[in-house]
DNA sequence: CTTGACTCCGTACTATGGTACAGGGTGTAG
DNA sequence: CTACACCCTGTACCATAGTACGGAGTCAAG
């Protein structure tokens, strides 16, 4: 099964021209070209774009995503060096479930205080993440 | 407990340019200003500028996370209105969940292959997804 | 009472992730 | 053959989220 550009785009619901945008950031290479120089697209290139789509919804850069769509096992890949990328992928998906799950119980909370009448002015949702999860990279100086 | 801008920007891990960026899009407000200007924070900036930064890490852009800091029940806010809008963030956050669990067991299937020496050149990331969730049907924005 | 770190405001610049033309070629139905 | 939708490249522009810079005022230590 073969793709032009515009179904494609249409498939996924995209802009043709971000596309030929992940084309330039080496994200997604069409499969092949017509002789008019048409891009040609197969469906391992629509999964590829839905997961860079998913995974752009989930808080990744394309720079991340490119590292996550460089992980594979291959022949010239050393096997310690993907585990070892992939683990690290790995704590940092579970950090964000984390997150999210703090948030998801505050918005939980949330919604009981709001059924049982209980007005609470000073704003609730910042408290979701309590703990700081450590989000100064490293330049954290005695705090005076 | 306050802090000046710089003490702030520091326990946090952030420049002091943000701060004030944040404030221009009424994300975070000065507790106070002391009479020569200077910009007064309390603890409660402390844990707003933290929740900004973790949410932002989950992929919530900016005018989001107005949304999300603007959820609270309130005498002015009416209830029902407050829980409808806390529940689609609910569902957001919970579809976020769900996604970043299909990544993680792809991850970790990878991690496996790997340790068994099963060379897999084609890129297994890509099926994290299957089934096309979060799929823009016609032409809607992306909410990143 | 000076010096250096800190702050103010305004404006301008940067990076990322797209979007939109312009000017031209391609493909196919009527 | 012509119309029309589609595709090509290149370049310019946009929104979001910062970052940097300049010139000036503030504050505390020495």
């Amino acid at each position: 099964m073969t793709l032009t550009i515009g179904k494609l785009a249409k498939e996924v619901g995209v802009n043709i021209q971000t596309i030929r945008y992940y084309e330039r950031r080496k994200l997604l290479t069409p499969t092949d070209r017509k002789p008019s120089g048409y891009r040609v697209y197969d469906s391992e290139a629509l999964k590829r774009l839905r997961f860079i789509k998913n995974a752009q919804a989930l808080g990744f850069a394309l720079q991340e995503i490119t590292e996550l769509l460089n992980l594979r096992v291959s022949s010239t890949a050393r096997c310690g060096d993907v585990q070892r990328k992939a683990q690290a992928k790995l704590d940092q998906v579970k950090d964000k479930i984390r997150g999210l799950h703090a948030l998801d119980r505050t918005l939980l909370a949330l919604i009981r205080s709001c059924r049982a009448g209980q007005p609470t002015d000073r704003c609730p949702i910042v408290q979701s993440f309590e703990g700081d999860r450590g989000r100064n990279h490293g330049k954290r100086k005695t705090t005076r």
